[in-house]
DNA sequence: ATAGCTATGTGTCAAAAGTACACTTTGCGA
DNA sequence: TCGCAAAGTGTACTTTTGACACATAGCTAT
C-alpha cells in the first residue's frame, strides 16, 4: 500500500448485539437504558455492546458481551455485518453520552453487529461495566435507538426472518418443553404475520422437528396442551441438507 | 467502558472483495497474483482488497477498490461480513508478503468483505496500487488462497447462492442481451448443479423476468437462439414483494 | 352437577408448484 | 443434401400450499 499511513483508518472496533427473547407472547429485545442524558427524552435506549479487546476474535467478543450481560454461554449467535458510516456516532445526543463514558469520545468506531437468540428462562440479569440498566423491550414498542442501532436492529430482524424460513433456529428461543401454540406464536411473532394453525402444525410434524412428550399442561382453564420437545437429530439433518423446505 | 484504553483493539480495517464474473461457460473470480513471494508455490493468490481510509464509509471503500480495479461504477455490491480472527494474517507466507508491502506489517487488520457481480464485457483491467497483476480464475480451479481469503470466498459464494434463489440478481453478470442457455448455464454455474432446461425456461417466463428481442444469434453452426433482455420493471416488483418464488 | 368458557386439536379439497422426461426444429458446414 | 449441434417446446404425475370449521378437554363459577 503506497498511500501514506496517516490517511488510513485506524478506528476502534465494537461489537453490538441484538439479543432476542420470547416470552410466549411476543418477541423482545434486550436494550440498555442510557443514563447521564441531558434530560431530553427519546433515543435513550441502545443495543448492548462494547469495544473489542486486543487478541479477541470478533465472535469471541460478542460471546463475552453476551455472557457478561446475561450469564449465558454457548448461545446461538450470528453475525449481522459491519457498520462503519463515518458519522454513525455523530448525533448530538450520542456525542454527549459518549463524552460521559469514553476516554476518547470522538474516535471513529466501526461496529460488528451480531444477533442472538436466548431462552428467557435461562436469563439472569448481570451487572456489567457497559450496561448499568437493561430492559427487555417488545419489538413493536421499540422507538428510535441511539447511534445507528435502529438500522442494525432492522437488519438483524431481517436476517432472523430469512433464517427462520430456512433453518428451524426458533427453538433457541424456547425452553426444552413447550406447547404447539407457543411455537406457533413464536413463528408469528418473528415473521410478523399470521400463520394458519393447522398448516403450521402439519409442516412441523412432517419435518419431524418436534416430538410429542407424554406430559400435559396442568392447571390451565381450558383443554390442556401436550408438551413437545425439539428433535435435535432431525434438526441437524435439515441443516445439512441445506436450505429448503421451511417456507410458510 | 472502564477498561484501560491500552487493552482495547485499535486495528486497521480493510475491505476485500470477491468479484464474480461469468464468461458464458463458468463462474470466475478476479484474484490478484502476489509477487515478491519466496519462491514457494501455493497460496500465491489473494482477493483484491485495500485498507480503508479515514472518512470513508465501508461501502464506499469497497466501491472505490472495485472501481480502481475494474474501471466500473454502480456495480452490484453486497456485504459478506467482517472477519477479524487475530491470527488471520499470521501464516508465514503471508507475513513475508505483508513485510514487502505494508509499512506496519504486524498490525492487526480486520477486514470487511463484499461480493460483487460484474459483466465481463464491461471489464477493463486497471493498474492499481494494490494489485500489480490480476487474473480471472474459474471457481473450481481456485486453490488455497492467502490469509483467510478462502474462508471469505466460500462465505461469499454461499451468500450468492442463497441470494440468487431469492432475488434475480444473476442478470448483473450478463450483458444486456443474452440467450436463454447463457442464462441457464449461469444459474447452473452459481448453484453448482444441473437445472432442467424446460422447467427453468418456464419459471423465468412465468415471472416475466426476461423479454424476447426480435434478434437472433448469427453465425452459429446450429439453430440460432433468440436474444432476450432483462425486464427491469418486473425485477423491481419482485424485489419489493420480497423473497419468494424463485426456488429451483 | 352442570353450563359455560377457552384454547387445543384435527381433515379435506382445490389450486399451484414442482419434477421428470424426449422429440422436432433451425441453420450452418462439410 | 446430409449430418451436426444446440434451440425450443408439452404433458402427466406428484407434492405442496392455502383456505376453511367444528368437536374436545379440563377448569371455573353458579
Amino acid at each position: 500500500m503506497q498511500q501514506k499511513n496517516k490517511h488510513e483508518l485506524n478506528p476502534r472496533v465494537s461489537a453490538d448485539i441484538v439479543i432476542f427473547g420470547f416470552d410466549f407472547n411476543q418477541l423482545k429485545v434486550l436494550l440498555i437504558e442510557r443514563e447521564n442524558l441531558d434530560a431530553t427524552e427519546g433515543m435513550s435506549q441502545a443495543l448492548p455492546g462494547d469495544l473489542i479487546y486486543e487478541n479477541e476474535d470478533l465472535y469471541m467478543a460478542a460471546s463475552r458481551i453476551l455472557n457478561e450481560l446475561t450469564g449465558l454461554r454457548d448461545i446461538y449467535l450470528e453475525q449481522v455485518g459491519a457498520f462503519g458510516d463515518p458519522n454513525r456516532l455523530n448525533k448530538e445526543q450520542d456525542k454527549l453520552w459518549l463524552k460521559s463514558v469514553r476516554q476518547q469520545p470522538d474516535e471513529r468506531v466501526i461496529t460488528v453487529a451480531y444477533y442472538s437468540l436466548v431462552n428467557l428462562n435461562d436469563y439472569v440479569p448481570q451487572a456489567s461495566s457497559f450496561a448499568k440498566s437493561t430492559a427487555w423491550i417488545p419489538l413493536n414498542e421499540i422507538a428510535e435507538l441511539a447511534f445507528d442501532h435502529s438500522k442494525i436492529l432492522s437488519k438483524a430482524l431481517q436476517k432472523l426472518k430469512h433464517k427462520i424460513m430456512m433453518q428451524p433456529i426458533g427453538f433457541n428461543l424456547l425452553p426444552e418443553k413447550f406447547t404447539f401454540s407457543q411455537l406457533h406464536k413464536l413463528y408469528e411473532s418473528i415473521l410478523g404475520r399470521e400463520l394458519d394453525k393447522r398448516n403450521f402444525r402439519r409442516k412441523m410434524l412432517k419435518l419431524k422437528l418436534v416430538e410429542s412428550l407424554d406430559e400435559k399442561q396442568e392447571g390451565v382453564p381450558h383443554k390442556p396442551s401436550r408438551y413437545f420437545k425439539f428433535n435435535e437429530e432431525n434438526y441437524n439433518r435439515l441443516i445439512e441438507n441445506g436450505y429448503d423446505n421451511f417456507g410458510f
